[in-house]
DNA sequence: GACGGTAAGCTA
DNA sequence: AGCTTACCGTCC
């Protein structure tokens, strides 16, 4: 992996060299239609006299038609039709949209050509980075040039495209803003900066300090890298880390230097902040995943924070990643990359591993300043001697963390999404059910295993009604909500407050308070918590996912990272467990590393690549017939997967195809080309292929 | 996927 | 013969 020079993008696969000149194509009359049946639609028509032909990326997200078709560009059209804009044009009979890729003065193709039916505008929405960018994210994912295009240039909105352009705010640059810089934290952190000054490339995977500094470090890179005079693009998790590093941004740039890009702010606006990034009058971007095309000029610097999240994992097909094609892009245009989370994911210490990025980190002094201290507490967690807290059923060691941390400020308790702990009552009276040794709450993990404790962990295989003597347990619903009614009543006139999935919390001030929060909805507290308490760990830690350690870890740092520095952290299990001890040391690298380490050693991504095919058993046998795996390729399964709810059609299956680590553009390929051949002969079920799915075992 | 060409199948 | 349906190669 070296640099290459970013600049100049010949569309991989278009480059093949146009032998027939254009005017062999029919001209004018002969187009329209022989013999006189149909008459020409419009009169006779002539080609553009410079450059007549047009090549055509069109929307159609066949495999096997998954490459640009030429047409001819009328002389009335000459000006319109300019590389990257929105044409139409008639395909297969029938009109489609389609992006005009580039003007070349003659074809390949041996045929008669069509004219461009419009130009639907002028705008040259797809910019040569990003077509090319594209290109590759579809062959990187076995998917088509079309499906990508649609993730990477948003729907028009005609009205904001025709706006009147702005004038210039004419703000003067703020100088940026002269306090102590957040890098300076970090031992490479100067070096980084100054590399991204002087417009070279680095590249790093950066475990940012625990606390709120992390936005604004950001905001510093992206403004030395703008001083630089090169453009910056940064990909967030969700609206309300975008509104983080937008507010940090402002602080650091001003207004009208960057945009922010969120869903929430509907097509119109959206869109008119989108064209201002490809206009060039905003040279950096903060948003969420849809961001990652953005057509950011001059790219000096791509930043991801929290890759981890599985947010991150565009829902649509070919379902790219912003880590992959941020990497891609980084690379592809030598501009720097920045892959940032308070934790590691193991996907990121591939990229360290394989010398791609440096690590960046802080040392041991600084972090073991910054860190909370953590406790944990396994099956040999004492009930509170407290009366209170024994009514409510809290351990001690919590209670007492909580209780004595409520004197300063607010405390936060983070509990697994509803539904995603099962609570259980009895099946006759309702009562709740409880541990016998500690009285936490009892959930099911799933259906087949036994009752266990939600507090302490021990699993209660001979459970009976302590109310009325039945032994049958009954699902109840147990969510954030049922945990701050319990918590309420033994912290007597503590507020608690809730932040989850439909009710989110922006933030919280610096008063006493519980706040119930599920993972990734917590609200940063002004001046940090006073201490957190992390429960149902076992639930998190026993999810049946390769990534359930790393991504429980990844939960638990995220929010013990709210923490004021040195506060109490409690986390509700064993001690042994390697995910607790990367906590209790603040040490997600080491952790990332082992965990890499052991994927490895069994072969799993991301040491090897994967790809899920997701269809029919027969849909699946006759794809991978057609498909010439690489070397070294094996099929797993297929298994059957659960229906989805709502889904209709027969059952359907899913295999895994591992290959090694380098095999993963061969495996991608051999898919792409079995898909083509499936599509080419009309075969009714289509199978899903993902490129590295995010969802294992 | 949608079109249009050709081949096979049915109605007089 | 004249119409339908079925299949299959092509789509610029």
């Amino acid at each position: 992996m070296t640099e290459d020079g970013g600049g100049t993008d010949l569309i991989p696969g278009l480059d093949d060299v146009p032998r027939v000149p254009a005017d062999k194509a029919p001209q004018g009359k002969g187009a329209g239609g022989k013999g006189g049946r149909k008459a020409p639609k419009k009169g006779a028509r002539r080609p553009a006299e410079e450059r007549p032909v047009a090549r055509v990326a069109v929307d159609m997200s066949l495999p096997h038609l998954d490459r640009p078709f030429d047409y001819l560009v009328p002389v009335e059209l000459d000006a319109k039709a300019v590389p990257g804009c929105r044409v139409r044009v008639r395909f297969a009979g029938q009109l489609v949209d389609g992006f005009l890729l580039e003007r070349v003065e003659e074809s390949g193709h041996d045929g008669k050509l069509l004219y461009l039916e419009r130009v639907t505008s002028p705008e040259p929405v797809l910019a040569p980075e990003v077509a090319s960018l594209a290109r590759e994210v579809a062959d990187r994912y076995a998917g088509t040039f079309a499906d990508v295009l649609r993730l990477a240039v948003p729907p028009r909105h005609a009205r904001v495209e025709a706006e009147a352009v702005e004038e210039d705010a004419g703000e003067e640059r703020v100088p940026a803003a002269e306090g102590e810089n957040p890098w300076a934290e970090y031992p490479a952190g100067v070096s980084f900066l100054n590399a991204l000054s002087e417009g070279r490339a680095p590249r790093a995977v950066w475990t940012a300090l625990p606390g709120p500094e992390w936005a604004a470090a950001i905001a510093r890179a992206v403004a030395v890298t703008l001083e630089a005079g090169r453009g910056a693009l940064v990909v967030m998790a969700d609206g309300r880390d975008v509104a983080r590093v937008d507010a940090a941004l402002k602080a650091e740039l001003g207004e009208g230097r960057h945009v922010a890009l969120t869903a929430e702010l509907g097509p119109a606006e959206r869109y008119r902040r989108w064209l201002a990034v490809l206009r060039g009058k905003a040279r950096a971007v903060v948003g969420t995943r849809a961001a990652m095309f953005a057509p950011v000029a001059d790219l000096g610097l791509v930043v991801l924070w929290d890759d981890g999240d599985d947010v991150h994992a565009e829902p649509h097909a070919p379902y790219p990643h912003p880590r992959e094609v941020l990497a891609l892009r980084a690379h592809r245009t030598g501009a720097g990359a920045l892959i940032g989370g308070f934790t590691r994911t193991t996907d990121a210490t591939v990229l360290v591993e394989t010398g791609w990025a440096h690590a960046l980190a802080a040392d041991r002094t600084r972090v073991r300043r910054a860190m909370p201290r953590v406790r944990y507490m396994g099956e040999d967690a004492q009930l509170a001697r407290d009366a209170a807290a024994r009514t409510a059923r809290l351990p001690n060691l919590a209670f007492e963390a909580a209780r004595g941390a409520l004197e300063h400020g607010p405390v936060l308790v983070q509990v697994p999404r509803r539904g995603y702990v099962p609570g259980i009552a009895c099946g006759r009276c309702r009562t709740p059910a409880h541990c016998a040794a500690c009285q936490g709450p009892l959930a099911l993990p799933s259906s087949h295993a036994a009752p266990y404790c939600r507090w302490c962990g021990r699993i209660a295989g001979d459970w009976h009604c302590p109310e009325c003597g039945f032994f049958q347990l009954r699902a109840v619903v147990v969510g954030a909500k049922r945990t701050a009614e319990e918590l309420g009543r033994a912290f007597p006139g503590v507020p608690v407050r809730t932040s989850g999935r439909e009710a989110i919390l922006e933030r919280v001030g610096p008063e006493r308070a519980l706040v119930v929060s599920t993972p990734g909805a917590e609200p940063p507290a002004e001046d940090g918590y006073a201490a957190a308490l992390l429960l149902d760990g076992w639930v998190l830690l026993g999810r049946p996912d390769l990534r359930a350690g790393e991504e429980t870890l990844r939960r638990w740092m995220n929010a013990a990272a709210l923490v004021r520095p040195e506060g109490p952290v409690v986390v509700a299990a064993e001690g042994a467990l390697p995910e607790v001890q990367a906590l209790v040391r603040w040490d997600p690298v080491t952790y990332a590393e082992r965990e890499l380490a052991e994927r490895r050693e069994a072969g799993f991504p991301p040491a090897a690549r994967m790809a899920s095919l997701t269809a029919t058993p027969a849909a699946i046998r006759e794809l991978l017939a057609d498909a010439r795996l690489p070397d070294g390729a094996e099929v797993l399964g297929p298994v059957p997967v659960p229906r989805q709810p709502g889904a209709e059609g027969p059952e359907k299956e899913r295999a895994l195809v591992r290959v090694p680590r380098a095999a993963g553009a061969a495996l991608a390929r051999a898919l792409k080309e079995a898909q083509g051949i499936r599509s080419a002969r009309k075969a009714t079920e289509t199978v899903r292929v993902q490129v590295d799915p995010l969802e294992l075992i």
